[in-house]
DNA sequence: GCCAAGGGGATTTTT
DNA sequence: TCCCCTTGGC
């Protein structure tokens, strides 16, 4: 019982307590993932059959880790666990149930492009106003009418939801979600919320099925809990009603997805949901310094609607978290690449033990380009996933079409792609027989000899005739020699072989790289089935950290807060903390909306081990246009003894609480100054810095090898200062200097910008 | 039926 | 600014 010997006693607790509903309240950094990973190896330890656990992750790259972390505890038993994201674990068993809900077993899955474009035909059938009716908007709100498991006919008839519609003038979403469900239905297709939603109706309808579960999962644990929307909330309380035997893992405070659904108060109340709930609070922090702990509780405590927690560190008190300001995006993004370079070098540290955390990706972009300019590698995290580029979407859906046809997504999609003359036309003409007729697609495609005439009858029925050799070979033939010969007899191969432009090669490299997975695919000797529709099942609930290639990279991270949970890095760069950034504009409506942001902030600062920066630009180009900014509320709201600042606050301070108000006051003042006269440009913002120094002219920097304590210095824009030491050799000497205007300061000679005067 | 230019929209993201 | 989608001309 080795693996226990190492926790501390409110994580042994967790671990050893299997029966009935358990609580784990785990502080951010307090050993989560172990206090998981320990407490399945200990039910398969204490007889439990593996089959009988059920353990659901938000992300597979969470399922995947824990699998082998229990593997290395427990072996190969491991592999029974039915273990993975809501999602795919609903699909594998909605896979077996389908046919009692009216589905075929080999239901497509609509990604979110699927959806949407589905959507926008349908605004354009009911001739809508695509601006009223913006996709994104009737997604969400189909979305979430789903999360909380509002059918089309209760969404038209709750008077509430229809009630906001119409004050809205969209009084026709519900007609368009009942029109989208109808199409899903008739496309044998589920998007990802159905997968949930179903599941859902499938429980609900058929009692044996339910009964079946709820004695097959006699175990089964939740992680991040805080993020589970209502829909996935049923489905849980459902399983367990029978044993009770139910495990949630989570934070609330580090609950940021609200914004798709999740709701905090379902970890809230689950004391009220089991009564007699064991609650293990995991709150010492392993992760962090003493004051980055100190100062992500100083901001946390802030938020009202909390579980009681006491998150400590016994680690090191660490440094103190420096405060930057910059004058603009760009001029931040050369702040942090220094400061990477600097600490870097100063520290013995490698680059991948950084990371600059942002809260849109939209600013990714200065970051980026001041890491370049002076040679940082960096890697971006979130962005486009490779199944979802357009060249392995064709592809898929071809393999889509082939083994079920009526996946209309599919067909709209290729159906003219490698161009084979179909055009809108004539897929207008498909979809107004099939409408008319209470046909599918499909049925018209293969019988578009009755329905069109000459050319576009003779492509289409080509067409048709092409899917069903592809269907013929896919009953016999092995995953990957299905998938090749789709790929080479659709056309898309040659299309893009053609293609010499270096898009065009890359997307040639990318299909071959499916092509390989599928035959990597094909030869795993630890599955049974290994046809081309077997890997394509759960191929939309697949994502791009699934396709990481190099993890251990030497380079510094860069990506959304959000993509950020769950790492931790040595050296955080938080960027961009400013009002209507960070707290984002969107979120200063309602209490609810900045608890959100602010636990996101806290998400953020507890990504560090041991030393955090933080940052904010006066000025910031933000969608074409330089807008003036005020530093971010968060920053008044953490504890100023835990801040060093690397400037002069711009008003006079007795002491450092209000500093940033005084920020915000100097700013406010100046916006007023700016709004009587003409907007000024970017040099002009520059020169609100009461203490920027502004450069001799013809200022460029000196060669510094020979520099020597005493002499005196210009820096670019700390401005004149004297060398009091100098320390470190060669490449890394480090200069203290002493500025008159910001006092002393330690550089990097081979970064630092000095003139010798 | 195809392509190129123009317009509008633009958090956060997993599945 | 940037990207995606739509539109309009050929």
């Amino acid at each position: 019982m080795d693996y226990l010997a190492g926790l501390n006693p409110s994580q042994r607790g967790a671990v050893e307590q299997i029966k009935g509903p358990v609580m784990i309240v785990a502080g951010a950094g307090s050993g989560k993932t172990r206090v998981i990973t320990y407490r399945v190896a200990h039910l398969i330890r204490q007889g439990v059959d593996p089959f009988n656990i059920l353990v659901l992750t938000f992300t597979n790259k969470a399922a995947k880790e824990m699998r082998e972390r229990i593997m290395k505890v427990v072996g190969q038993e491991a592999k029974n666990i039915w273990m993975g994201t809501f999602h795919s674990v609903f699909a594998r068993i909605l896979r077996v149930e389908a046919e009692l809900i009216g589905y075929p077993k080999n239901f497509t899955i609509y990604d979110t492009d699927d959806s949407k474009s589905l959507l926008r035909a349908i605004i354009k059938e009911m001739n809508l106003d695509d601006k009223l009716y913006n996709v994104n908007h009737v997604y969400g709100r189909i979305s979430s009418a789903k999360n909380n498991l509002i059918s089309p006919q209760e969404y038209n008839k709750n008077e509430a939801i229809m009630a906001e519609d119409i004050a809205n003038g969209r009084g026709q979403i519900g007609q368009l979600y009942m029109t989208y469900a109808q199409r899903c239905y008739r496309a044998g297709a589920m998007d990802f919320d159905d997968l949930l939603f179903k599941t859902n109706v499938l429980l609900n309808k058929h009692p044996d099925v339910l009964h079946k579960y709820q004695h097959q999962f006699k175990y089964l644990m939740v992680d991040e809990y805080q993020d589970t929307n209502f829909s996935q909330y049923l489905i849980v309380k459902r399983l367990a009603a029978v044993s009770e035997n139910i495990c949630v893992v989570g934070d609330d405070a580090q609950s940021i997805y609200a914004f798709r659904g999740a709701n905090i108060q379902n970890i809230l109340n689950f004391q009220k949901d089991y009564p007699d709930v064991k609650v293990f609070k995991l709150e010492q922090n392993y992760r962090s310094t003493k004051m980055i702990v100190n100062a992500a509780n100083s901001v946390i405590e802030k938020n009202k609607n909390q579980l009681e927690k006491n998150v400590f560190s016994d680690n090191e008190e660490g440094e103190k978290i420096k405060v930057a300001r910059a004058f603009s995006d760009n001029e931040e993004g050369k702040i942090v690449a220094e400061a990477i370079a600097q600490e870097k070098s100063l520290k013995g540290l490698q680059y991948k033990d950084f990371a600059i955390l942002y809260r849109t990706n939209a600013q990714s972009r200065a970051m980026e380009e001041a890491l370049r300019k002076i040679g940082i590698p960096y890697k971006l995290y979130g962005g486009t996933s490779f199944y979802q580029r357009k060249e392995i979407k064709d592809l898929i859906a071809y393999f889509r079409l082939t083994f079920n046809p009526n996946d209309e997504e599919a067909l709209k999609r290729v159906i003219n792609y490698p161009r084979r003359g179909i055009g809108d036309t004539t897929i207008e003409k498909i979809m107004v027989t099939a409408d008319q007729r209470q046909f599918r697609l499909w049925d018209v495609v293969v019988n578009a000899q009755m329905f069109l005439d000459g050319r576009s009858a003779t492509a289409v029925g080509n067409f048709g005739l092409m899917i069903q050799s592809f269907q013929a070979l896919a009953k016999t033939g092995s995953a990957f020699d299905v998938a090749m010969h789709i790929a080479q007899h659709c056309g898309i191969l040659k299309d893009l072989y053609e293609d010499k432009s270096v898009e065009g090669l890359s997307r040639y490299e990318n299909i071959q790289e499916l092509l390989n997975g599928i035959k990597e695919f094909s030869e795993r000797e630890d599955i049974a089935e290994k046809g081309l529709d077997i890997f394509m099942q759960d191929i939309a609930l697949l994502t791009n950290d699934d396709n990481d290639k190099d993890p251990n990279a030497d380079t510094v991270s860069l990506m959304t807060i959000h993509s950020s949970k769950g790492l931790e890095y040595p050296v955080v760069f938080i960027v961009g903390l400013e009002e209507n950034l960070f707290p984002s504009q969107l979120a200063l409506n309602s209490r609810s909306e900045l608890e959100e942001e602010r636990r996101l902030f806290y998400v953020a600062v507890t990504r560090a081990e041991k030393k955090l920066h933080l940052s904010y630009a006066t000025s910031r180009y933000r969608w074409g246009t330089l807008n003036n900014c005020e530093p971010s509320r968060f920053l008044d709201e953490l504890d100023p003894s835990c801040l060093a600042l690397d400037f002069q606050p711009r008003s006079p301070m007795t002491s450092m609480d209000g500093g940033f108000q005084g920020e915000r006051m100097a700013w406010k003042q100046k916006d007023q100054d700016t709004f009587t006269k003409p907007k000024p440009k970017v040099m002009k913002t520059t020169s609100i810095l009461p203490k920027a120094h502004v450069p001799t002219e013809g200022f460029s920097p000196s060669d510094t090898t020979g520099l020597q304590v005493g002499m005196e210095v210009e820096h670019e824009r700390f401005g004149f200062g004297k060398v009091v030491n100098l320390e470190g050799n060669k490449q890394d000497i480090k200069a203290t200097i002493f500025f008159k205007e910001l006092g002393q300061k330690q550089l990097l000679l081979k970064f630092a910008k000095l003139r010798i005067v």
